[in-house]
DNA sequence: TCCAAAAACGCAACTAATTTGCGTTTTAAT
DNA sequence: ATTAAAACGCAAATTAGTTGCGTTTTTGGA
């Protein structure tokens, strides 16, 4: 379950809650920055953060952040592009401070590049070969999303 | 002419009538690179091209390369833990000037970051999902490699 | 073989993305 | 209130990749 979810089934949650659960510090930034992630349902890229905190915020220390919340279990990195840095919230019950489980796909649109989660589609579980030893397996879709699959 | 000249003969021609085919130059850093990629099991960033040419190429004569290897559907891009370019070759058969179809995984080892193409696992084909059309599907799995498994 | 056009190359400068060092401020815990 | 730890801001550095442009090499045809 993710935090979204978490926040949409009981009325309000406290973020503040949630980071000193992470041992992580309630400055005001990192309270809205959590915000953030909880109502987006796509990922975030480095730049998307600091366009919305406008000049608000120093870039080092949006780095320093999400460096700090992947490190913590609260999210995760996901595929990108063009390389940039790109994240989304972690499941809530999965991922923690040293390990991170992430079941599920993400897609990645062709068109704007837009990525999100996918929660209901489970890669497949592929077994060990050979001499290797398989942890996770991870699927990418690839493809038209909802808004440019409307107007293309 | 000695057995193991004609050997290396036919085997720069082979590489040369590949460049030819795909509409590339055979200058002589493009046929080795070529040949590098071939007896690589393993996918090459940029900067193990630029470490095994040493001084004799330049940067930009290796990114130029790449992109027109990638362009004419002679190597793909192939996922990088730490967001670095990073690729392998096609199969020759699949991908040409312009259509990339790779119907492969890709396994990236959590220890010493190699990663390579594992040809016999098929990522799943998933059906369209509500209003998003699906172009293409793409299984990365990551773990241990064979030589990092048996040091750990 | 000779020639012109296209492709590839090298160098320098440039941009973008991310990281590091360090001194200051804020937060957490007593 | 005190003190240590965590977070922050600023400047500088580093890393990765790109662009412009003049030169060289390759190609394909005369
Ligand atoms: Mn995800
Ligand atoms: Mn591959
Ligand atoms: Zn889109
Ligand atoms: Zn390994």
């Amino acid at each position: 379950m993710r935090f979204w979810m978490l926040n949409n089934m009981r009325e309000k949650i406290q973020y503040e809650v949630i980071l000193t659960s992470k041992g992580l510090s309630k400055t005001k930034f990192r309270i809205d920055l959590l915000r953030l992630f909880c109502n987006s349902k796509k990922s975030l890229l480095v730049d998307d953060i600091i366009v919305f905190f406008g000049n608000m915020i120093n870039k080092v220390t949006v780095y320093r952040a999400l460096e700090d919340f992947e490190n913590k279990g609260l999210i995760h990195k996901v595929p990108d592009k063009k390389n940039r840095k790109r994240f989304s919230l972690c499941d809530f019950d999965e991922c923690s401070q040293n390990s991170h489980i992430h079941n599920h796909s993400h897609f990645i649109c062709d068109i704007c590049n837009t990525t999100f989660c996918i929660d209901d589609i489970i890669p497949p579980t592929i077994s060990n070969i050979k001499g290797y030893h398989i942890k996770q397996s991870s699927l990418i879709l690839e493809g038209y999303c909802e808004e440019c699959n409307s107007t293309n």
